[in-house]
DNA sequence: TTAGGGTTAG
């Protein structure tokens, strides 16, 4: 039997609506179709064609069908999934046809019905990835007017979710979140995973703190690895005690955490825990230890890299040893930490001790470790050795990259030798590495540090017209300079443009500003900014009121130098080595005598 | 499937 023979037998037949070419624009058509596979003889050959995927024959035989009619049917005639899957794949690919959303619903009832999980996987990866974009509420709508059976609806939407977010569509995964409940679709850890992390990932934390509480208030089952992506954006969005919260909500769940939990808070209180917050990090060292939970090396890693940062480098080399006594290797992370703390701490010749430690251990210094020893040697106003070690790194054909250059060009500019740094600027670039704003931060504060005015504005040009994108650091390397210019007026109205640019000021530009107008003799002035500071939110820290308590000393306005200090000790900030070296010494010697708590009182007696 | 280290501004 020939398919010139089906095809004789079947045009005959069909209604004349049918007869579109195959690319025609799609339309879904009504049932009133006559059914192409009322004859078994055809039903049988398309089944056969499509099975053994006889694509090029099926083409033939179907040729003056609309695919869409001819899927239409299929699926009206109840043949199996894989070849409605089958027709479906090869019409869509290979004829570049788009069928109805209805369509595609039905096909996708059809293959979860049959449990072919993977199968509704792909699909829906190729309708997310490569299909016409539909609206959520729209799929949702058409599945709904497809089938009524929640639990096959409900795993379509999960795995449609999951689409979403593996194809980078994380606001349409959130709306259909959102939305879900609305048609009686419930969602599943499988998706909500996946698609929390991916909203961590994008530092959307307060969505991610909604989708968490939505979760468990939907009563989808929330996992261990689920809460600790939790709890992971709660600490980067600086709220520990909310993170802290949700390890105790775990375990009220009965999901105990992990050392990744511990690890995850750990971490959130060194870098955002605020005052005390390597106590409160080591507590959780201890805590974790008595609830049976072993700490790892990246428990140890973390908090060492804590304390080095928080200029408490014995309390890390304590860890450092502590580690190894229970076992544990430090790897290059611990190493590179630690370098960086003892450079930090000024303790040279001890860094030095360690990167030969660590090379002994059979552990290669890697660019990381070249960048904190370079960077460190600059902090230390030893631009020679950054130099001969920058120099080295690339003798020995290392990948340097956009840090390692930035920090090099950073120690010359410090150093005052702003040719050299242009020139390194240049050998970046021949070495196809991009310049950052970081980059031209750099070169724009040598320039300002020269006093070579005309040079940063030639380079503030450059960026404009390179439309490089200024950023924070920029505005206040720039303010810094007109406040030491004796230009602190002028410098205060780069705030408005900052803020057309949506820059949020930070502590360190109203700080500036504020060290400004004490230089220019002004502090009540610096008081008027430390207002407008407030005002946005920003509490005074240490160096706020180092530099109000400096200014107001510098005028012999003793009486508001001493409230500023009582204040900040009130407040319990910690008065830093610049509190006792400059300020404090100073106000003793203009006749104030300190008391054990700190506090100043005015020595009335020997005045 | 989840957690760690390097640059620029006070």
């Amino acid at each position: 039997m020939s398919i010139t023979y089906f095809r004789r037998l079947h045009y005959s037949r069909l209604p004349l609506r049918c007869l579109h070419t195959a690319n025609s624009e799609p339309t879904s058509t009504s049932t009133s179709t006559p059914n192409l596979f009322s004859d078994p003889l055809f039903k049988s050959k398309v089944s056969e064609l499509i099975s053994n995927q006889h694509w090029s024959q099926l083409k033939d035989l179907i040729k003056p069908f609309n695919p869409t009619s001819f899927l239409e049917q299929l699926l009206d005639s109840r043949f199996d999934s894989s070849s409605i899957l089958g027709f479906f794949r090869w019409s869509q690919f290979y004829q570049v046809y788009h069928h109805p959303l209805e369509h595609l619903c039905r096909v996708l009832v059809l293959l979860v019905n049959d449990k072919k999980y993977p199968k509704v996987r792909s699909l829906l990866h190729d309708f997310v990835k490569n299909g016409k974009t539909y609206t959520v509420s729209s799929v949702f709508h058409t599945l709904l007017t497809c089938s009524d059976n929640v639990c096959a609806n409900s795993i379509i939407v999960d795995m449609l979710v999951l689409s979403y977010v593996n194809n980078g569509k994380l606001d349409l995964a959130l709306e259909a979140f959102r939305r879900a409940g609305d048609y009686g679709f419930k969602l599943s850890v499988f998706s909500c995973k996946p698609m929390l992390k991916g909203v961590v990932k994008e530092g959307k934390f307060e969505v991610g703190e909604l989708v968490y509480k939505e979760m468990i208030r939907r009563r989808i089952e929330v996992d261990l690895y689920t809460f600790n992506i939790v709890i992971n954006g709660l600490c980067k969005a600086g709220k520990l005690n909310k993170a802290r919260d949700v390890m105790e909500d775990m375990k009220v769940r009965g999901i105990m955490p992990n050392e990744v939990t511990y690890n995850t808070l750990i971490d959130g209180y060194c870098k955002r825990g605020g005052d005390g917050k390597m106590y409160k990090a080591d507590a959780l060292l201890r805590e974790m230890m008595e609830q049976g939970v072993s700490p790892n090396e990246r428990t140890y890693n973390t908090l060492i890299d804590g304390f080095c940062k928080d200029d408490n480098v014995g309390a890390a080399i304590k860890l450092f040893k502590e580690m190894q006594l229970q076992g544990m290797r430090p790897d290059i992370v611990t190493f590179n930490s630690l370098i960086d703390g003892l450079f930090g701490d000024g303790k040279v010749d001890e860094a030095l001790g360690l990167r030969a430690e660590m090379i002994r251990l059979g552990l290669e210094p890697n660019i990381r470790t070249y960048n904190v020893m370079i960077n460190g040697f600059s902090k230390l106003k030893m631009f020679r050795e950054a130099k001969e070690l920058f120099d080295d790194v690339m003798k020995q054909g290392l990948d340097l990259n956009v840090l390692t250059f930035n920090t090099v060009i950073d120690a010359h500019s410090k150093a005052g030798k702003m040719e050299e740094a242009v020139a390194l600027r240049e050998l970046m670039l021949s070495k196809l590495i991009c310049p950052t704003i970081s980059t031209y931060n750099c070169l724009l504060g040598g320039y300002y540090r020269d006093g070579n005015v005309g040079a940063a504005k030639e380079l503030l040009e450059e960026m404009e017209k390179k439309s490089v994108m200024t950023d924070l650091v920029t505005y206040n390397i720039r303010i810094d300079a007109m406040c030491k210019r004796g230009e602190s007026r002028k410098a205060v109205r780069l705030l408005d443009e900052m803020s057309e640019k949506r820059l949020v000021p930070s502590h360190v530009t109203y700080n500036i500003l504020m060290a400004g107008y004490c230089q220019d003799g002004n502090p009540k002035a610096a008081v008027t900014i430390r207002k407008r500071m407030e005002k946005e939110g920003k509490q005074p820290n240490i160096v706020t009121y180092n530099v109000l308590i400096k200014g107001f000393c510098q005028k012999d306005k003793l009486e508001e130098a001493n409230a500023l200090l009582n204040e900040m000790l009130e407040k319990g900030l910690v008065p830093n080595r610049i509190t006792y070296d400059i300020i404090r010494e100073e106000m003793i010697d203009k006749g104030f005598v300190p008391d054990i708590d700190g506090h100043l009182y005015k020595d009335t007696v020997n005045c």
